[in-house]
This record gives structure tokens, C-alpha cells and sequence, in this order.
DNA sequence: AGGCCTACTTACCTCCAGGTGAGTACCTGA
DNA sequence: TCAGGTACTCACCTGGAGGTAAGTAGGCCT
């Protein structure tokens, strides 16, 4: 996975976008902002359970860069950044849907388990 | 990106589906195979210039252990293997059709350059 | 005789994605 | 007074993805 800087010159289409998706965390963190819209540091901290706090803001950075993610910073005490989906984020995720459908099919398929979190964030497997 | 095993636990089905198609030229045989319906080992290593045996050996064999691809051998002399994508592979590979679109999309967007491969296979860029 | 084709296998090495843990600066509530 | 929450930054380390290069075994071409 590449959280280094490609941009290019790539193969094809999937190359491309598999650049901008590459990163542990990144397809979760697209998820996380479209099923909640705007999230916070903290709170998409706690949704990605075993996420570590340098990651995430890496993750976030890039993405940002990528013109994914948009971050909002409201000046306050104490801080408050808030993050959402860019417009090309927003279509991005759209595209991965039909990839998600056959994650799904293939889970249910190999019958793999899912990663479960219990109220208090703690991960159980 | 993943060469190891995981086959989950899985947060969601994008995760499942990234599993499967992590590693560097994972999508990029799925789409070479896609195009050409089977290819041989030699050929496969000419179409996807840059890529060193073992990893093109070690991607087929994961994939055919995650059942996206067929492996046939011909007990010639030279040896003669074939590869095809099986069932579970052409609808990976229609799944990830849009991401395709999308990254084709964003390479526009961004002006990246492509990699383009001359006559003799070398890689242009 | 020597080089090239087939499809691999093996050993070794490098580099970086990602994890760990501590530090920063400010405010709030017990 | 001190722990805990906000959103980070920084330095250090490890594991493994991926690259390099050589070896294997049989047959064909020159």
C-alpha cells in the first residue's frame, strides 16, 4: 500500500484509484464519513477501532490532498476539526459500492467472520 | 498491502474485497486476463512490464487459492501452463468496473501521465 | 557446444507502511 | 490538584511487501 505519493503515471483506471484507496485504513475511513456525513477527529477514532491516532491523521492528510476529504477547523478551546466528503469522495465511495457488494457475497462465501465492537469501542474477534 | 493471509475477521465487504486485490499487480492481472481470457505464464509477464517473476508467481497463486483464478497444466515438453479467470475472478473483475471508471475520471482530473509500453515491451514514461 | 525457450524455486536484501509511546497546549470537571 | 478530553506532532522500531539474481531441468535451434 502506498501512503507515499504516486499520483500517476499509472496503468489504467483501477491503478489510479487504487493509488488514492491504498492505506489500511482508508475505504473504512471513506465508509465512517458517508454513513455519518461529518465526523470529528476523535469520534472517527473511536468508529475505526484499532486505528492508531498517527494513522489516522496521515490517512486524513492524504486524502485531503487527493481532494477527497474536505477538513474544517472551527477555532475553539478546546479544538474542533470536523471532516466530511468531498464531492469526487462522495463519488469515490459510490464506485467501491458494487466492490463492496462482492466482499460481502465473498465473506459469506468463505465464511469469514466479521470484525464486532462491543459498546465500550474494545474490538472482539 | 497484504501478500500474507488474512481471509478476515473483515470490517465490511470493501475490506474483504481490498484483501483479495491487495498487492501491486493483483488488478492489473485480473484485468489482463480479462482482456486476453487466457494467457500463459510468459505472457502474462510481458503484458504487465515491470513486474519480477516471483511477485507475478506469488499473486497468481494467492489468487488461485482465493479462487479468482484458474490454473491449467499441459504435461508438455516445453512446459505450457495456462491461466483463466474462474467465475468468482470475472465478477471481481465487473466489480471493479466503476472503480476503473473513477480512476479514469481522476487521471483526466489531475492530468497524471500514463504508463504507455513500446513495441519491444519496454516501459515508457 | 552453447545459448535460449518453457515455468518456475530459492536465498538474500532493501525500504517503507504502519505501530508504539511520549510530548504539546489549553480547558473542564471532580 | 490532577485526571481527562480536544487535536494533533515527533522519534523510534519492526515486519513484511516486493525487488534482484541465480539455479533447475528438459528440449530446440544454430
Amino acid at each position: 500500500m502506498a501512503t507515499s505519493a504516486r499520483r500517476g503515471p499509472y496503468f489504467c483506471g483501477i491503478d489510479a484509484a487504487m493509488d488514492v484507496v491504498a492505506g489500511k485504513w482508508k475505504s473504512l475511513i471513506l465508509w465512517e464519513l458517508h454513513n455519518h456525513g461529518t465526523r470529528r477527529f476523535a469520534e472517527l477514532r473511536r468508529g475505526l477501532p484499532g486505528v492508531s491516532e498517527k494513522m489516522l491523521i496521515q490517512h486524513l492528510r492524504e486524502m485531503e490532498e487527493d481532494g477527497l476529504v474536505h477538513r474544517e477547523v472551527h477555532r475553539e478551546v478546546p479544538p474542533k476539526v470536523e471532516y466530511s466528503l468531498t464531492e469526487h469522495g462522495v463519488s469515490l465511495n459510490a464506485a467501491l459500492a458494487s466492490l463492496g457488494k462482492w466482499g460481502t457475497e465473498r465473506i459469506r462465501r468463505i465464511g469469514a467472520e466479521k470484525v464486532s465492537v462491543d459498546v465500550a469501542g474494545a474490538v472482539l474477534r
